[in-house]
DNA sequence: CCCATAGTTCAGAACTTCGGAACTAATGGC
DNA sequence: GCCATTAGTTCCGAAGTTCTGAACTATGGG
């Protein structure tokens, strides 16, 4: 098993942010550990909505969110440890992620 | 010849957005229909930095960017007329293009 | 009518994504 | 230590997407 790579802050490209992003079900997943702040465990992330995401599936947006700069995973014992990066991404790219994010909630509000 | 497809505005994808912008490609033409306002002929882009796009490429470049709903084509004799549609897409999603260009912008920045 | 110019379509090669099965890694109970 | 369990990763084939040259369509001028 190869160690997990995470991007320097300084070599983040849009382009890996943006096709992380346009992602629903990687966009759904992100959101939540952006809003839990810190999520324990990939499988605790298993369902979007009312679709089940198999294991692999799982384990390769997450390391699409990782390599693109937008997730720091960690081992913790058994599980993984996911946060996100938001704040670094926010100072090199102002208003990305915010907008990323209420873009789509513009598009899950029933009222839009 | 098929005719041109539009999107309504309430039926533009945030996440079709992300994925046309995720290519650097694109985001360059996207960028110089909206610096210019308007670019008459997909020709007139036909190079993007020192890389020759082909035709082909550069019709489908343009489909997709017409089909995410960011930008209006229209035939004027013999070419076409492309202006951005900015200015919608950014009452339905307020500040996401304009992140983005400026996260690109960063990229671009020999001081980033 | 023919030619030139501007874009589109088609088709096959190259690349990417999805997901089941097999694997690795850490932990707890005995 | 050994086995079982839980959590993720890797592998690989099938399905889908993207790229691009060649052939095609559309418009306008002489």
């Amino acid at each position: 098993m190869r160690p997990l790579l995470h991007p320097a802050i300084e070599d983040v490209r849009p382009e890996a942010i943006l096709h992380a992003l346009a992602d629903p079900v990687r966009a759904a997943i992100f959101a939540r550990i952006a809003t839990a702040g810190c999520v324990e465990a990939c499988s605790a992330l298993s369902s979007v909505g009312d679709r089940v995401i198999p294991k692999s599936s799982l384990s390769s947006h997450f390391k699409v969110l990782r390599e693109a700069g937008l997730i720091r995973s960690e081992r913790r014992g058994v599980e993984m440890r996911n946060e996100s990066r938001c704040a670094e991404v926010d100072v090199r790219f102002p208003g990305l992620i915010a907008a990323i994010m209420s873009a789509y909630a513009v598009r899950t509000d029933p009222a839009a």
